[in-house]
DNA sequence: GCAGTACTACGAACCCGTTCGTAATGGCAA
DNA sequence: TTGCCATTACGAACGGGTTCGTAGTACTGC
């Protein structure tokens, strides 16, 4: 037993973290007042979601003030690479170029994207040498 | 209204694709054979699912033989792409360089994956010019 | 023609993610 | 102190993905 394996994200839980990885401790209400601008959802759903995640250990909860202030507990980079070996593997085969190409052909990607995933492959590259 | 947008795929659903894709036309025997080597699931299962993955259009059924054969009818680069798409999206809020960042170090990657994306960049670069 | 076998069809049940409605709690103002 | 408001807590319900058990159907050998 290595790795203490966060689990995966549900796609609600997903939107939370990353709002809680931007912005760092936050009250359900300002976490509320992010999501629904994208997603419908009223504040006992954002509450409830909390909720949920603090007892998945995800996120964790300090109540010293009167508006519960919520922090993500799980790791953003660890969680992130799950996500992505994840579908990898079951999509994929575990190839990574074709995710790469399956990526960049879905959407346009600006130079600078593309430069910067170059500078990615390089110090990748320096690494495992 | 210009694409025809085919329905996300569920967990398993990918699974029995990925092998109708690699394998073309099967049976379900062939298909289950396969596929309970990695995951359990029975038989009527796999044809369960083979029976709403018809409705949903996302395969084919041939039923001239007595072993009906299926054929995956969603298309492969469309699928992936959307699934990628779908991830980069979520978890990484579009960032291209962010998904492949987290891609490799999720998993070590081989010499050739890694020219191997340069090409495909490389590709993408000329293309976009 | 009959029994046995292999395959497909159908429906029920279970689990989990998600959402909402309502009750309980605590502070603030008058 | 009393009443109001913001916030949290709890439970129920809905839907979809997944799985399994059983019934129905068609072919094969005797």
């Amino acid at each position: 037993m290595k790795n203490e394996s966060p689990p995966k994200p549900t796609p609600t839980e997903l939107s939370i973290l990353g709002i809680l990885w931007e912005r760092g401790p936050s009250t359900v209400r300002e976490v509320h007042e992010i999501i629904s601008k994208t997603k419908p959802i009223g504040y006992t759903g954002v509450l409830k979601f909390l909720q949920i995640m603090t007892v998945k250990g995800s996120v964790r909860r300090n109540s010293d003030q009167r508006a519960h202030v919520y922090e993500a507990f799980q790791q953003e980079d660890k969680t992130k690479r799950q996500l992505v070996g994840d579908l990898m593997q079951r999509a994929f085969s575990g190839s990574a170029s074709e995710l790469v190409m399956h990526a960049l052909a879905g959407k346009r990607t600006s130079q600078e994207e593309i430069d910067e995933i170059r500078r990615i492959l390089d110090a990748h590259e320096r690494k495992s040498t």
